[in-house]
DNA sequence: CGGGTGAATGTTAGCGCTAACAGAACCTCG
DNA sequence: CGAGGTTCTGTTAGCGCTAACATTCACCCG
């Protein structure tokens, strides 16, 4: 399959007014030729200052602008990142892109970016493959996902390519923020506060981060000889949270609950609150994200923080690293941290 | 100015290996010209099917990938959208974006994405630069901001742009939801509980919708003859909100309160819980937005939803028609619909 | 059976730019 | 003063593609 998308081919109208001004329009103007317009643009080469002054000149009068696509024909390069980001709208994944984007700008790249609802082996090759024809240098792909895992096993080799938050066995570099470790401390704190063990709202069976963080609060119970609850499961929604929160009332020895996200943890606290059980008075209740929201909670949720932005710039910086010849296979991992407030305050 | 950025200038690699097939390569490869895999691949003329039949295995062999740069060289068209997000981590931007991408993809256009902190004429020019810098056809400009507006005003008019929630005064095609209509309907649901008045948390007096909320809101009061409190003010956060939930404590027939969003809704709530004071048995509050959360605060949240995903796609239809040579100056509304939660229930 | 017709294919030019080299102008120094 | 730099500027070619026109060929019809 080739491309074979020709957007506005029929409504467009025909390309208004005289057409942009090229090299050799402003070279004329300024009586040189387009080959030192050239250098003054780009900075390449020695040029007079005076012959500079008059070219600069004639650009700013003639407002003209490089026309990337010529240059991108001759280099090869577009300048142009691309980034493939799984339920773009969702707190972590729209600042994970920020991030990218803030960084990548800084560096004079540009960023096509193309989403994907439900992710899957194929749908995330589409997207993959849409941005290559959009000729990005090297692509991004955002997808903490078991499915995204797997598309990236299939991922093209001739392209440099990064994933955040993937999983181990990807055969790329991945980043991503070190889910596992932040499950210990947030399980860890909970025990601290007396509990005989805490159970665990988990997030979808396939997405890495829910395995990683479910992971992480096992270990740390088994670790200590304590006994292990049944997992619960959500889909992040704060719905989600809730009916687990209904499933869970009642429960005995339901004591401390560490939820996967911090929008299922709301859930949480809301069947709770209807089943007239305090947070934290009854029961201890932890999150994961730290949503800017979590500190207003009824109570403000003790969670764990990611760092998005700070993920965003690192990725790229494993992508630009990855773009200049380096075939760093590693995982990456940013540290999370804990914090604390009083839906965990000790009794 | 010109572009100056040079992306990765000292770091790159030398292009790894045999560069990518070109429409000879295939052509010669199904001993054809390169004309006829141009008219295969676009599906630009005739062909006779064994012909093609031929060009399509030459193409799938080699995995020619049309070169987009030289494309857009020869035809002037990029089929590349920009869009300029302000704040593209809040839900209702990130949520727009992804609407926009959304209809923009299906319509074989690309996204090239280039977001802003602080907004402001200067920043939102500069944006609207760097994207045109990688010659894109057209541009959504996200920014509920006055300066936004004000920035709209320099807006380039030789390349297609409309603006997503810009002010009624901009040079451009507008698209937002109908604030000043979602603000109205909640004042007057919360007026209907039999209220003497409506207090308001505002948001950022520089934001457009802000404006617009508050403007509804006061107008639904005045209409009827009522008392306008006066206004407290935010800043679109959970802790704005919670620190004028603070200042509204104790105010004397402090009985039902419209929050300009939901996040500082949440403060409010947050506050008045601290405080001793119960919604929705001592306090009503509304808040607007509905985010996906709002329906699992304490208590679930009445509120007024903005159907994001519709506004992204109809803002890709208005950037459509105006690239199609279309010069609609209006300014489209999205009806908003108040959804009754819990926080107003009738006492 | 010649000439018209239309479908299928090929040829050519050029989009705007940069790389590579070629030339001109100016120095420097023995 | 001229060989041998350096600095500045120009010329040429070609990136991969599509538009426009040119050519070929098969076929139909009077």
């Amino acid at each position: 399959m080739v491309d074979r998308a020709k957007p506005g081919e029929q409504t467009r109208a025909p390309l208004p007014g005289p057409r942009q001004p090229s090299l050799a329009d402003v070279a004329g103007m300024a009586g040189v030729s387009h080959m030192t317009v050239s250098r003054v643009v780009n900075e390449s080469g020695p040029v007079r200052p005076e012959t500079r002054e008059r070219v600069l000149a004639a650009v700013q009068k003639l407002g003209y602008r490089p026309n990337t696509a010529a240059r991108a024909l001759v280099t090869g390069r577009s300048g142009t990142l691309g980034v493939v980001a799984l339920e773009s709208n969702l707190y972590g994944p729209a600042s994970t892109l920020y991030g990218i984007e803030n960084a990548a700008r800084e560096a004079g790249y540009g960023v096509a970016i193309c989403s994907v609802t439900r992710p899957g082996r194929t749908s995330i090759g589409d997207a993959v493959e849409s941005l290559r024809r959009q000729a990005v240098e090297g692509i991004v792909v955002i997808a903490p996902h078991v499915t995204a895992g797997r598309a990236l096993d299939a991922a093209p080799s001739d392209i440099p390519l990064v994933a955040v938050g993937g999983g181990e066995a990807a055969p790329v570099p991945v980043l991503s923020v070190d889910q596992y470790d932040g499950a210990r401390r947030a399980t860890e704190h909970l025990l601290s506060l007396g509990h005989r063990t805490v159970w665990h709202l988990a997030g979808p069976e396939d997405w890495l981060e829910a395995r990683d963080r479910e992971r992480g609060w096992r270990d740390t119970l088994e670790a200590r000889g304590l006994r292990v609850p049944a997992v619960v499961r959500g889909d992040w929604s704060p719905r989600s949270g809730y009916e687990a929160g209904r499933a869970l009332v009642g429960k005995r020895g339901l004591k401390a609950v560490f939820s996967a996200n911090d929008q299922m943890a709301l859930g949480l606290l809301r069947a709770f609150t209807e089943a007239g059980i305090r947070v934290p008075e009854d029961v201890h209740v932890a999150g994961f994200d730290d949503v800017p929201e979590a500190a207003y909670f009824t109570p403000p949720l003790t969670t764990v923080r990611q760092d998005f932005i700070e993920v965003g710039r690192r990725t790229f910086g494993l992508l630009q690293e990855r773009m200049a010849g380096g075939d760093a296979k590693a995982r990456h991992l940013v540290p999370a941290e804990l914090v604390v407030r009083d839906s965990t305050r000790p009794r």
